[in-house]
DNA sequence: CATGAATGAGCGTTCATTCAT
DNA sequence: TATGAATGAACGCTCATTCAT
């Protein structure tokens, strides 16, 4: 794989723009103009627009993953881990809207949906730790008896929306909400 | 005069197909073709492209007012209420599961923002019982003393992510499921 | 040929609208409904937009002519006689800015070009009695010795422009101005 | 680089299209195709289609200037002047009979109308040297007293239907003829 | 005779992608 | 490697015309 400067310039200018503006009406050309390099020179380190979105998003998921894995308390409980990891997407997401953005256009995107089925079936490192925290958590009794996905969707649902509101302009995170609504989303999940 | 079957099967292939595809891939050629009329015919309905989402979108909304609203238990508690909003929309989307698809895609585009401003100023019928329900609970000190959007997020955003699940098949919602989630729901807004 | 109230309504509508805005930007709906008419009742009248517009413009060019051959001085000098037509002319479009400024669209149309190869060659009521104006003319050593359609052009293609003009506001045609205006064309083509 | 020659390539086609069958009669197309490249490739040299049809006006109207400032009298008479004037223009467009057809079919567009305005405010090197002319000449009493806008119809006026006569076949305009009908337009003018 | 819903070719324009330089 | 001019299919939309009622 070519790996160089302009490879990563592309990759953000596309990031930012997309996140803005969406798949359709981020073109090439524009991409390439704002990363300054000519349009073909994209092609020389993406096969193609799909190539070039596919590879942002893993790419984005490992930035998000490499940041709740840091500082992870691994010997806490349970609730413990489980209020740290949702503060830390919450916190990465505040400093990165654009990377919010950009991943509620790729989520509901053909790509996306592909993308989510292999999640849930458990290969990336993220989820691991996730299904990890829940399915230990509801063998110990500790979080409600439902399905993982059910747990994942109480636990994290509600994050989409606020930063979206945030974002928006609608809602103020401060560090005082961002703990209460932190805390609610645990108790939505404990037992 | 025109026949309004026409126009309903206008909207409903488009409602399918934008479902499934999004606005970008949903063609008015395609629209047209699957409807069985020639392009040219959607624009004796329609003026545009927007105005055919925009009238898909108020329709869409005005059917799961309509759902929410119908047997809404007035005089019950807020829990009750709640409760009953929560699992409505939950069958509804269940029932019509394009139409969550359709919602989604529409959330994020820029139609999809602009209404949902108009939805936290408080226009709407579905939100005046949300606000309701919810400012009310506040200030009773039933729910936790939370902006009303966190409220709103934590008790509706897992069901997009819950539905979004369903619908691709990582998660049976059963009668159980439904009840068990919708409590959880509660549980992350109550104080 | 058929003929009702709703054939001249749909030419005095297609005169006006063309006038204004020009032949392709009136279509035969919006003829139609400024008309009063369904869209498919303008093909009872006419065979298509190209009759229309043949019908419209034949029917324009009688009644100029009508207007000019009326009181029509046959009995006085080819002066007279000249300076009676050319104001004649200036007159009748004064009082129908929007035949002036339809006859200026068709004029430069294709199916203008062909009209006018018509015209030349001598069928046409009107350009009978200029023709005798102004050959006799020239045979009597009253007007330039030049071709006929070089007399015709100094003679009335002012008038064109002057039209235009005053239509537009650049210029007030005033009797005295008229007057002027008529005598300087008589300027240019006599001895 | 922008190669200036399929500029010029794509602008003289259009400019004997528009000329022949009109701006709407002429699409991007067609334009293209005749210019031997692809309809997008169009859009790399002009914006959009009025774009396109602003540039071609202006390349004309520059060329028209230079010719007619070309070799200027400066020094002459009035009536020196005048005449040379009109022959030059004479001359240009019977060299460049498209030309004139294609200024034709601007003068009566939206686009004509609004450029006729901003003549008659006198911004364009033309015009200066035309309303120099006349002005001085009605000042002096060389011309008659009239408003510049109708000298400058008698002026010009004849020219216009002379030109169309010459394309279509009608009048053969050889030196002599010009000479007289030149000297006609100056007989109608001057005092 | 009159209607107006329906048609579909054609318009101006965009943009992912290619390829000669 | 990098360029950017060129491509052409596809888009949203218009409108002269037809035809079942």
């Amino acid at each position: 794989m070519i790996k160089t400067d302009k490879r990563a310039d592309i990759m953000d200018v596309a990031l930012n723009l997309i996140a803005e503006r969406g798949f359709h009406d981020s073109p090439m050309s524009l991409i390439a103009r704002e990363a300054g390099v000519a349009a073909g020179t994209i092609y020389r380190y993406f096969e193609s627009k799909d190539a070039l979105i596919l590879a942002l998003t893993r790419n984005l998921e490992d930035r998000i993953n490499e940041t709740v894995q840091d500082e992870y308390p691994a010997g806490e409980s349970i609730r413990e881990k489980f209020l740290y990891m949702n503060r830390a997407i919450l916190k990465y997401f505040m400093s990165y809207p654009r990377h919010f953005l950009y991943m509620e256009q790729f989520s509901i995107s053909p790509y996306g949906i592909s993308n989510r089925k292999e999640k849930l079936l458990g290969k990336s490192d993220r989820n691991k730790i996730m299904i990890d925290i829940f399915e230990r958590g509801v063998e110990q009794g500790i979080l409600k008896a439902l399905p993982i996905s059910a747990i994942f969707a109480l636990a994290f649902g509600p994050l989409q929306t606020l930063m979206r509101d945030h974002i928006l302009g609608f809602l103020r995170l401060d560090e005082a909400t961002i703990e209460q609504v932190t805390q609610a989303c645990w108790d939505a999940i404990k037992k």
